[in-house]
DNA sequence: TGTCACTGGTGATACGTGTCACTATGGTTG
DNA sequence: CAACCATAGTGACACGTATCACCAGTGACA
């Protein structure tokens, strides 16, 4: 008694007493059968467990079905992102591998470049920011798509690189009396990080309040760290707008190092809405960031670049602001305001 | 002028002038090929940019060369494993496809099975706990190796749940005079919680020390907190024991709610060395994952596994002790010994 | 009644690879 | 010199699917 191989169309037809060509129709929708028969293969193709064949399917249509995605190594919020990506590709029919590169952006455009050529992926969706070299739109290559892009070429995926709450943060803020600011910036490689610079600045200046400076450039805490500790001695009152929760810790500490208290002397705000950042203390205000639906939309931008169709709109924001113990009594703007 | 197709093993052929046989027993090494036709046949491949078409590859072969890994949602350092896994099942010719579950123990279970039985994996990984039922070791099904495993049955991957460290933490504690002791647990159903909850216990019997007992029993750091609040009032001097360091940022933050000085009052263990322990305070001591490592290994047995080989024996540990200020003056055990 | 259009379905074929069975060529041995 | 063997290479085929070209039947309409 042998093992027996899994059951390929012909089975089916055999079976369901019509011919491959219909069976392969009915699983495909494409050609002209009767809901009866279709109805009919379809319950015998599930009565014997039949699963096309998907080797054979790409090797027939010369298409994979593959797609990309790279990831960085230490971002733990890719976790997320991955999550929702890997589900819409997998309802549009398509099957998801990762790649993880390090090493500079030169690296990593490199690997990217290496793989768009390979062949072997329809589309490519990267969540590291790559040179904009690397990005194409598919006509003579598979499309490469970033999550957070490099510089002014890229195609970007929108929601991720919306840095309106920063707004938010220093109007609250001012509003509570603060007129001095810092901003502890990210890698300006990531469109998000150079979002919340640009809005910090725009901002800070369209209110007439003073910033110290932007310090920073890096996602490790220690930068965050090091940007307090470099700070004037005189800097306190200061509000600190850090690009993400990481850089905000390494501030709180920074700012503990210094004898500074947090928010009396300083306030702090962050990004990402870390797991920790509600119980360091003081808890940190941020912004909690749907990393799930981000994933799922960048996806579904790489879908329909591969389809041809016009690129879905976001849904409804996947941002919203929590507000803790590290800005002290700021808060929420009131309804009635400006 | 249209877009040239991709190239086959009869163009290399037909260029090298050989036949497409000869270009597969190349490209396979199995035939008897001649050290010239060889290197002629690889360099004519490489020159025209030749790269085998998997898809027709593996419906000759019958096999899909493709592995999946189940990876739950909210653990961060899986990002890392899942990084050392790719290139390990890139290097043994595999492409791996990442899928992210959630749910109980039993949709996860379940999920798995539905993987496995769709014939379009070769080999499974997981690196959330299922349901032993779920593991095979690939006689007629695909073998799904578990990372942390949920039973007993289960063929779990080794050092990840090596707990020896939290021996030397107790010991190095009650070297440091602690008596008194609590384990703020996460779930067992992984198995590195299980090891560290057992190694716990039992190092405190050993040292005939005293356990106030196991609290937690899940992962997030909400869980550390309840479990001091929960300790009695006169409960310090205590030394909490966390299975990682979401817990032990969640018992920082306890002990300060309950106006307990760490480590004056209450001396804490972590484990995972997240980023954020560094910059808490006080700063956490912790054992530090090589994550990538542990994806490594992980990988390799499954590819040990799928090959029919011996499983590789773990290389060098990928833990060690990382003592900051949350145990005091606990420290490195003296090289004197006992 | 003959013709046309349409619906529902079939037969044959090609995708690119790995592998079985086989052949030609020298070299070695009796 | 015949018989044999090992080496190096070839021809033909099958894997399971999607799709092109075709065909039978059925009304509709002039």
């Amino acid at each position: 008694m042998s093992v027996s191989l899994p059951p390929t169309s012909r089975d089916v037809a055999r079976i369901a007493g019509v011919s491959q060509t219909t069976v392969s129709y009915v699983l495909t929708g494409k050609g002209a059968i009767s809901p009866a028969t279709r109805e009919h293969v379809l319950k015998v193709a599930d009565s014997i467990g039949y699963r096309p064949n998907l080797a054979a399917r790409s090797m027939r249509t010369r298409r994979s079905g593959r797609l990309a995605v790279i990831m960085g190594v230490a971002f733990d919020n890719q976790m997320r992102m991955l999550s929702g990506a890997s589900h819409v590709a997998n309802e549009a029919g398509y099957v998801m591998e990762t790649h993880s590169v390090e090493g500079t952006v030169e690296d990593r455009t490199e690997r990217v470049l290496e793989l768009a050529a390979g062949g072997q992926y329809e589309g490519i969706l990267t969540f590291v920011p790559v040179l904009g070299s690397a990005l194409s739109d598919g006509r003579d290559a598979p499309p490469v798509l970033a999550a957070t892009a490099f510089d002014e070429q890229m195609r970007s995926v929108g929601e991720l690189a919306d840095a309106g709450l920063i707004e938010v943060f220093v109007r609250a803020l001012v509003a509570a009396g603060h007129r001095r600011f810092v901003h502890v910036a990210g890698p300006q490689g990531f469109s998000s990080a150079r979002a919340r610079h640009d809005t910090y600045l725009a901002t800070v200046k369209r209110l007439g309040a003073e910033s110290l400076g932007v310090l920073g450039g890096e996602w490790p805490p220690e930068t965050g760290r090091q940007a307090v500790l470099a700070l004037p001695d005189d800097a306190p009152p200061v509000a600190v707008i850090a690009a993400n929760d990481d850089l905000a810790i390494g501030v709180l500490r920074g700012a503990a190092e210094r004898g500074w208290s947090v928010p009396g002397d300083v306030v702090v705000t962050g990004w990402d809405n870390a797991r920790f950042g509600a119980y360091t203390m003081p808890t940190l205000t941020t912004v909690d960031v749907d990393f799930r639906a981000a994933g799922r939309h960048a996806m579904r931008l790489l879908v329909a670049a591969l389809r041809g169709e016009e690129p879905p709109p976001q849904g409804d924001s996947l941002q919203h602001i929590v507000w803790r113990e590290s800005t002290g009594r700021a808060g929420p703007p009131a309804a009635s305001g400006t």
